[in-house]
DNA sequence: TATTGTTATACTCTATAACTATA
DNA sequence: TATAGTTATAGAGTATAACAATA
């Protein structure tokens, strides 16, 4: 059941005031809260380590599919891809991954993460699967978690 | 089930490279994707109206709540009341709302709906529970809808 | 001393157009 | 002509510090 209290500890409800109704089931609303929290523990957790998301899941897809074009992984983020040369080029920078470009097509690149870019994401999974963990246990469970993600996937497919 | 396509439309599996799941598990790139969709909607539908997400949500929370304060309406919102000002400026500036000062703590203002405001909310109400409803119908049904913003408040809380 | 609203400012993220080199 | 990557730039959104008025 769905309160209508926009307060955790329900402070509109107890000064008798209207609810928030609209607001409380805005789904736009909660998604945007839901981010932000998220975001804020991915930092919290991951953050001294010099990384943000957006370089985290560029990270996590070159790791799961070496050689994969640079422009591709972009749509795959929805990063657009004049926005996504900054996120390479810092990477590269760090000498996490590096450009090599086609033999067969000059002007595309393929990326590939470096040993040095293999080991950081090695030590950077324990601490992100904390972060991850932390929700799925204020969902209840990871089943919770795969009802959570399908759903989310409907709603951006 | 989940399965580990990144794609929609199964790209990654149909080229049989390896699978992105560590990203289409992550909690932080659903919400964010979702997050994108839905504000892409909100624009889509009602960006012609001259309002934008906050703006909607701090009419909202006026509609429901009368006469609240600048500072209690931020922080219902996750609005810094420094960037609040802003945003009460414009709706002030387009004749939305107003500010009226507190007679009893002269540093505060209270925040009301003129009856503008009012007549422009009831008007953006159709355009904007259409828009909810399309996010509804993807889920299928209000009862999911019941289940997503329930499981996005435990997330946030 | 503390709080409300405010200003100023900087930083990140995102969006768009135009360029280059290749195809 | 079209595409991949790039540059430049502008606009949002967000974060922080400091100020004036008031408590």
């Amino acid at each position: 059941m769905i309160d209508h209290n926009i307060f955790a500890d329900g402070t509109a409800a107890r000064q008798g005031v209207a609810d928030y109704s609209v607001l409380a089931l805005s789904l736009g609303f909660r998604v945007r809260r839901a981010q932000l929290a998220i975001l804020q523990d991915f930092q919290d957790v991951l953050g001294d380590q010099g990384i943000r998301q957006a370089d985290f899941s560029v990270l996590s897809v070159i790791a799961g599919n070496s050689g994969m074009k640079q422009s591709d992984v972009a749509e795959a983020l929805a990063i657009q891809r004049a926005n996504f040369v900054a996120i390479v080029d810092g990477l590269e920078k760090k000498g996490l991954i590096e450009r090599r470009r086609s033999e067969v097509d000059r002007r595309v690149y393929f990326l590939h993460l470096t040993e040095a870019g293999t080991a950081f994401l090695a030590q950077l999974m324990p601490k992100w699967r904390e972060h991850e963990e932390k929700f799925i246990g204020r969902l209840g469970g990871s089943d919770k978690r795969d009802q959570l993600i399908e759903m989310l996937r409907s709603i951006s497919d």
